[in-house]
RNA sequence: GUCCCCGUAGCUCAGUUGGAUAGAGCAACUGCCUUCUAAGCAGUAGGUCACAGGUUCGAAUCCUGUCGGGGAUGCCA
């Protein structure tokens, strides 16, 4: 039995279940500070780093564009081609400088191109019509790349550890007085990530989980939970009970949660004790063991999809250590409240919202609203440099009134960022599953994880954007036999890997030189792949500085269809394998690309919390 | 009423912060397993990017307006 205090310690460091990368400082270590270090240079410049900087010195030094070159570094960059005859990559960085400079195009495009010529990661820069420079890239280009997978290894991609700033993200923070939905779980799965894809982009990141333990919600719970244990006892005397099909009632308390898991804790809870024992607790030691009961629950529903958090926050320890009282004496320091109609007002039209809102309401008591703040204001103290809260989208009216409260205490509401996340649904049967929690059917996230498998539940959790509502539906992310995208992804890393037992057994080891194996990866198929892998490094950054996650699988997944593609290609055309007898030196430069794709497939499925299996068989179609 | 999000293939959704011929998965149709894993691949079909204006070399993307869907606007949490 767990120690019922245990949830109760602030920060306690929650076991980790799986391969978490980065993250190892303490919460409490004196290492956060403000300021940038500058230990980029751990790391060199990844390929499209180089690229980029030498643009923009080209846009810089170049005649045409002058001293006030007016472009920013985030401008002037190369993007991919859509059309292989427009080259290897492409900027519009002339038209971008052409247009406040007065000039033509072309001829800015001419001068950058004049320029990077020059540049020996670039093979060929051509201009295109409206003022495009293409560059096609040199094989030592190609050679780098592959380089920078083989050195970085589960590190290709990442920004040098704890480079940017420190974060503190706060996700899921589910009431502990029920199982966790499915909601939650796309809140589990995105938070999860995101801290992942912000590691990897160089922050510290902390996650961590509010336990809303406290006020009218746990009495609620206590006053629930204490009728299940009178009733396993056989303490309820007739004409306790009422039920009038929208409500229970025991001894004229409301049951606000009347769901059967409440039942089983019960159960077990009464297993060894008397009646005389239970007839004897209060309403709020009934509460805290429900909480306690319910907090486990949840802790391993999230173990069970590999999620575990840094720190857990009980807003019962908060209350205790008077961060309350300090909060709202720092709210009227700063003359941020007013009394009015018998209720304190915070200000929080300055923030956005529609109308001031009240902290303490007529009878005297606390909104919800003050804790919260509270809870804020002890995050600041932590010293991170932002926040971020991944809310559900059912709270889009609380952010400018945090944001009031944060600015309230004296902190800098600006470090705070809200992503309101929303709704996912489930399809069942090609349905739309409906949830009531009156009911009691509302679709649980252990179930989910169950019935998919943690690797599914977490690809389709995360392959939308944040913004829309999505469909989960369970009929495909349970279908292992078919086209599962998550199994394609999963499969294409499985093949590589027995591609390299099969290597090793021949004694076809990936190449060590990066420079003679790219002059031998010439088809267009393995160029393009190639090309690629170099986006990897930037789809992170992109990722973290728009706090999505949903790039990842998608990257990941166009990754597996052109590794896929040149695979089949063998099948018609055997001078496309990659283990070739006669060539060896072909064979090496091929395994090297093989590992680099086997790599990158392997990283992006870290981000999303998903394994990199090195088998995949078929003999679980057998089951069905 | 005010604010936020969404509207893109039959369905669910991407679209790299304004770029060249708008994509993926699923569903449909046609092919491909003697040889490194067919949980795969190739091909076909599928679109007035809700609508109307505007900004410019260039708009699914930015601005304004309209229509439609969802959410937020409690002295609830």
């Amino acid at each position: 039995m767990r120690d019922p205090s245990w949830f109760c310690r602030r920060y306690a460091l929650a076991a980790c279940a799986r391969n978490r990368p980065v993250n190892q400082h303490s919460i409490d270590d004196d290492s956060h500070d403000t300021h940038r270090r500058a230990d980029t240079s751990r790391r060199m410049p990844y390929l499209k780093e180089q690229l980029n900087s030498a643009l923009l010195a080209a846009v810089r030094h170049s005649s045409v564009a002058g001293d006030g070159a007016a472009i920013t570094a985030d401008r002037a960059t190369f993007g991919p081609t859509k059309n292989p005859a427009h080259g290897d990559l492409a900027t519009n960085a002339a038209m971008l400088v052409a247009k406040p400079l007065g000039r033509n195009p072309i001829e800015v495009a001419e001068a950058l191109a004049a320029r990077l010529r020059s540049n020996p990661l670039i093979e060929n820069a051509e201009v295109a019509k409206p003022g495009f420079v293409n560059i096609r890239l040199s094989t030592h280009a190609y050679a780098t790349i592959l380089q920078e997978i083989a050195t970085g290894a589960a590190t290709y991609g990442n920004a040098a550890p704890n480079s940017v700033g420190s974060i503190l993200l706060e996700f899921v923070s589910a009431n502990p007085t029920g199982p966790m939905h499915i909601g939650h779980c796309r809140h589990a799965a995105s938070g999860d990530s995101l801290c992942r894809i912000l590691q990897a982009a160089g922050h510290k990141v902390a996650k961590e989980f509010y336990i809303n333990d406290a006020g009218v919600q746990l009495e609620a719970l206590g006053r629930s939970f204490r009728f299940r244990c009178h009733e396993a006892v056989g303490l309820v005397q007739p004409g306790d009970v009422k039920d009038d099909g929208e409500q229970i009632t025991y001894q004229g308390e409301a049951i606000s949660y009347p769901g059967d898991y409440l039942k089983e804790f019960a159960e077990d809870f009464v297993a060894n004790k008397c009646k005389e024992e239970i007839g004897g607790l209060t309403h709020a030691q009934f509460a805290w063991e429900a909480r306690n009961r319910n907090l486990a629950q949840i802790v391993q529903d999230l173990a069970a999809m590999g999620v575990a958090f840094d720190n857990y926050v009980s807003e019962q320890a908060l209350r205790e250590s008077g961060a309350v009282d300090r909060a709202l004496d720092a709210l009227h320091k700063n003359g941020m409240t007013y009394e009015k109609d018998g209720a304190l007002w915070l200000k929080t039209q300055a923030f956005g919202d529609n109308e001031d809102r009240v902290l303490r309401k007529q009878d005297g008591s606390l909104t919800y609203m003050v804790p919260d703040i509270a809870y804020h204001y002890d995050k600041y103290q932590r010293h991170f440099d932002r926040y971020i809260n991944i809310f559900g989208a059912d709270h889009g009216g609380y952010p400018p009134r945090l944001r009031a409260g944060i600015a309230g205490v004296g902190e800098d509401e600006k470090k705070l960022t809200v992503l309101l996340l929303r709704l996912v649904f489930l399809i069942k049967n090609g349905k739309r599953v409906k949830f009531s929690k009156r009911a009691g059917n509302f679709v649980a996230l252990a179930d989910v994880v169950e019935e998919a498998g943690a690797d599914a539940t977490r690809w389709f959790m995360l392959c939308r954007s944040i913004d829309s509502e999505f469909e989960f539906d369970m009929d495909l992310a349970t279908q292992h036999s078919s086209h599962n995208p998550v199994f394609k992804v999963q499969y294409a890393h499985a093949r590589i890997c027995s591609l390299t037992q099969k290597g090793l057994e021949q004694h076809i080891l990936p190449s060590t030189d990066a420079n003679a194996a790219a002059a031998l990866l010439t088809a267009p198929i393995e160029r393009e792949m190639i090309l690629y892998l170099a986006q990897f490094p930037e789809m992170i950054e992109r990722s973290a500085k728009e706090l999505s996650v949903h790039n990842v699988p998608a990257y990941v997944l166009g990754l597996a269809d052109l590794w896929n593609r040149y695979w089949t290609m063998a099948k018609s055309d055997p001078s496309f394998r990659v283990i070739n007898p006669d060539n060896k030196a072909l064979s090496e430069a091929r395994m090297l690309l093989a590992n680099s794709v086997r790599q990158t497939i392997s990283n992006g499925l870290t981000l999303m919390g998903i394994t990199s299996p090195q088998r995949m068989t078929r003999e679980e179609e057998e089951e069905s």
